[in-house]
DNA sequence: CTTGACTCCGTACCATGGTACGGCCGCTAT
DNA sequence: ATAGCGGCCGTACCATGGTACGGAGTCAAG
């Protein structure tokens, strides 16, 4: 895992070589010091970018999981309560709205399925 | 709900002006002849523009929102049933992500109520 | 019959999250 | 020793889905 180029990072993380670059310029990565003429990772560097492909993917932009990692050793408690919270009621009704997507969806579907002329009826399916 | 200026027809809606007229360039709404200086809109363009928000909602992109429009009064079946198909097997994914980004933050948040000192653990509320 | 809100239209700009390009340099295998 | 792959860096560009602006025209209420 220790002493990866950039590429190497970049794949374990299964991202661009751009990317990584990006969010460093971003400030969620460090560029760590160089080796010679080329930076080197670790270990924590793909734990971090770990992180934050999987915050990203609960919904928090990348300004959020910047503050997210540096409260990660804070104290402050009440902040990271506070930025849970509000990503898991988004996260509740996004999840809600999705389902509700899913069941008109599969409506859908389903009219469409049965008989093989005439149009779906797709605006309907999505009313109500 | 019929003969409206763009403004009701965004307000009932819930979107902007500037919004009906992006989606008047993009070909998802159509340009109304004018009834004099202005434009009127009646009840099918709102029907129109709550499908577009809800299929929206369902993770449709604006072309593929403006080819299920289309497709509504043609009969090919075999074509909505492809793009119902598709979007159904994401959304499902998708579900799927954000209920374990769920679990994650829930277990963040978990981890973060109990004590008061020290940090949270925050990379490792995303791990696993 | 004026005044203020609204419309029309084109064009420019915005945020988000990247992706691409090009020049230069150094490490490494042949 | 030399070719070429990869890294480094800055800058430009991309797609998506809007949002804003400015000037001219218009409608409707007081």
């Amino acid at each position: 895992m220790s002493d990866m180029t950039i590429a190497r990072l970049a794949s374990a993380g299964s991202v661009g070589v751009e990317t990584i670059r990006y969010y460093q310029r971003r400030g969620l990565l460090a560029e760590p010091p160089k080796a010679g003429a080329v930076r080197r990772y670790g270990a924590p560097d793909l734990r971090r970018l770990l992180f934050i492909r999987r915050a990203q993917a609960a919904g928090f932009t990348l300004d959020e999981i910047k503050e997210l990692l540096a409260l990660d050793s804070s104290h402050d408690r009440a902040r990271v309560r506070a930025l849970a919270a509000e990503r898991l009621a988004a996260l509740e009704a996004k999840i809600a709205e999705l389902e509700s997507a899913r069941s008109a969806l599969t409506r859908l579907s389903k009219a469409c399925a049965s008989g093989t002329k005439g149009p779906c009826p797709i605006l309907e399916a999505f009313e109500g």
